[in-house]
DNA sequence: GGCCTATACATGTCATTTGG
DNA sequence: CCAAATGACATGTATAGGCC
């Protein structure tokens, strides 16, 4: 038996697998893979749930290779309404074929219905169904898998196998030449790989597979050609607009399933997009459903459909209510973006010699002063717990592959406001004393010119209205982002240096700012300074405790 | 010498993962 | 669960090399 590219471990269990159901393995393999590229998985190798995991974490990561759950397919398949009058389904990432197995049964049972069995069934639903991979061992079992899904047609069949359109893909350029009429488009393509370059012509020109895969989906599928794609969420609402207006431009949403962390341990979560190719550009409604633990998917009660083409980079935030929207939007009128006012930065990241930087002790004269834990930074307060960064340029040895981000020395020394990272609310402290933070704060410096005294940024940054609309803009609450990142804070709305209100409420700002520095940050001065920042972003207190509603529930589905 | 380009090195950021 | 940590890599900057 050609082994090819198949473990012989892989084939002979999976020669097993067949003879136990009563067909001829000589019949099936050694399967349509013979691409020599020496890929092979490592330890056993088993048929379905385990041959991921036999391979190393590092490579399946870097492919974007993980099963996608039962329950998701079926619903995938739900949503095209396949087989209904689609002609071929086709699965560009079809890794083990979850998509094309449950595909292939469904088509199994209804030509059983009419009455088609045997090799006439097989080469129905052969001819049917395409599939595409970057995994020559993936592939194998995708057809193994095919084929003991089918075991009961195999057997009719005896010799009369079908050829089955299971081709080697390049993850870079899936091969979809234009799809026939009739064709649907299903999958869970990978996310997160990078792509070593962005393909020539690509008009999102990303290197995140998830979008390259879904701008060539949408580049081949026919007219009245329909996909429903398993994608990462961030592609809706994070730093990838050009796949949303690529999306708009060439497609209709019809439905977008917000499925969460529905991919065991993966800590991305999932949304399902459901697209028909062609004529986009008209607002119709776009259904919104949100998956529930019982398997079941829900409207939620305040979506806005379509609201996203009018965001400035398309950003789909489903599960932003109308009402959420018009807060957000009030408080960033006549705002500007923190960033044009500061310049934000990620404190020392000590890369992988920790122990080496980051010393409990006074070092000598290489020591500066580090701010690293949570509890040295509270509201307006910072408190120096005695540990010293070594700020040495020379201990990185590279050579050994030792690396760390020493940051700007001038700016870390600076006065400046540090921010925490983590929590679930933001806490900043002006730090006078230009102490050094770790890669757990960011620092913001007034931009020389045009700023905002660095008291104000600090008392604006501890307000709750602040912190709410952090969260309802990027709900971070067990979500892939564990941390505030640089975009986020420079994203935050601030008063321009300008602003007749931000004259106004200045020196109860400063007095705040004061109280919060001198550890006198009490319930009432907390109370106070809500009131003030709810009056400079245009909010009554109804509207900030509103916000503060939307923002928790948005953060707590997740 | 002046300008442009390639390369190496340094800095800065991301996207989780780890571990308490 | 969540603060802290980490490996990878993207971006920025300096320098060397090539060409006129």
């Amino acid at each position: 038996m050609n082994q090819g590219p198949v473990p012989g471990e892989l084939l002979r269990e999976a020669a097993t697998a067949l003879q136990s159901r009563g067909i001829d393995p000589g019949l099936v393999l050694p399967g349509p893979v013979d691409r020599a590229d020496g890929q092979r998985a490592t330890g056993p190798g088993r048929l379905d749930g385990g041959y991921l995991e036999s391979l190393p974490l590092a490579s399946r990561r870097e492919r974007g290779q993980y099963y996608t759950p039962a329950w998701l397919v079926e619903d995938v398949l739900d949503w095209l309404d396949w087989p209904g009058e689609w002609k071929q389904l086709v699965d560009p990432s079809c890794g083990t074929g979850a998509f094309l197995v449950a595909a292939a049964r469904r088509l199994a049972t209804q030509l059983e219905a009419s009455g088609v069995t045997g090799g006439p069934a097989l080469a129905r639903i052969a001819g049917s169904l395409r599939g595409y991979d970057v995994d020559p061992v993936a592939l194998f079992l995708c057809k193994v898998n095919l084929v003991c899904a089918l075991e009961k047609l195999y057997r009719q069949a005896g010799s009369q196998v079908p050829q089955w359109q299971l081709q080697p893909a390049d993850v870079l350029y899936p091969r979809l030449g234009p799809l026939a009429p009739g064709t649907a488009v299903a999958g869970n393509p990978p996310w997160g790989a990078r792509l070593p370059e962005v393909p020539p012509g690509s008009y999102v020109s990303e290197r995140e597979s998830a979008c390259w895969f879904t701008e060539a989906i949408l580049r081949a599928l026919p007219p009245g050609g329909r996909c429903v794609l398993v994608l990462p969420d961030i592609i809706l609402f994070k730093h990838y607009p050009r796949i949303r207006r690529f999306i708009l431009e060439h497609a209709q949403i019809l439905r977008v399933g917000v499925a969460g962390r529905s991919f065991p341990g993966v800590s991305m979560e999932a949304v399902v997009l459901d697209l028909a190719a062609g004529g986009g550009g008209s607002d119709s409604p776009v259904e919104i459903l949100v998956s529930l633990p019982d398997g079941t998917w829900t409207r939620p009660p305040a979506a806005l459909p379509g609201a996203f083409r009018s965001h400035p980079s398309l950003k789909f935030n489903a599960l932003m209510s109308e009402r959420a929207v018009a807060l957000k939007e009030r408080m960033e009128q006549d705002k500007v973006p923190l960033g044009t006012l500061f310049v934000v930065r990620e404190g020392i990241h000590s890369g992988n010699i920790r122990h080496k930087l980051f010393v409990p002790a006074y070092p000598g004269p290489e020591g500066r002063p580090l701010i690293l834990g949570r509890r040295e930074l509270r509201p307006f307060v910072l408190t120096w717990e005695g540990r010293y960064v070594r700020y040495d340029p020379g201990l990185v040895r590279r050579s050994d592959r030792e690396y760390a981000s020493l940051g700007r020395e001038p700016e870390l020394a600076s006065a400046k406001v540090l921010v925490r990272r983590t929590g679930d609310r933001l806490t900043a402290a002006y730090d006078r004393r230009g102490l050094f933070p770790s890669n757990n704060f960011l620092y913001c410096l007034p931009r020389p010119g045009r700023s905002l005294p660095p008291e104000l940024l600090a008392a604006l940054l501890n307000s709750r209205v602040l912190g709410d609309y952090l969260r309802l803009v990027h709900p971070m609450v067990n979500r892939a982002f564990a941390e505030i990142k640089l975009i986020h804070l420079r994203d935050l709305p601030l008063p321009a240096p300008e602003d007749p209100r931000l004259q106004q409420a200045g020196p109860d700002l400063f007095a705040i700012h004061r109280k919060g520095e001198a550890g006198l940050w009490d319930p009432p001065t907390e109370e106070s300074l809500e009131e003030l920042t709810g009056w400079l972003y245009g909010l009554t207190r109804p509207e900030a405790s509103e916000l503060r509603r939307l923002s928790l529930a948005l953060a707590q589905r997740r």
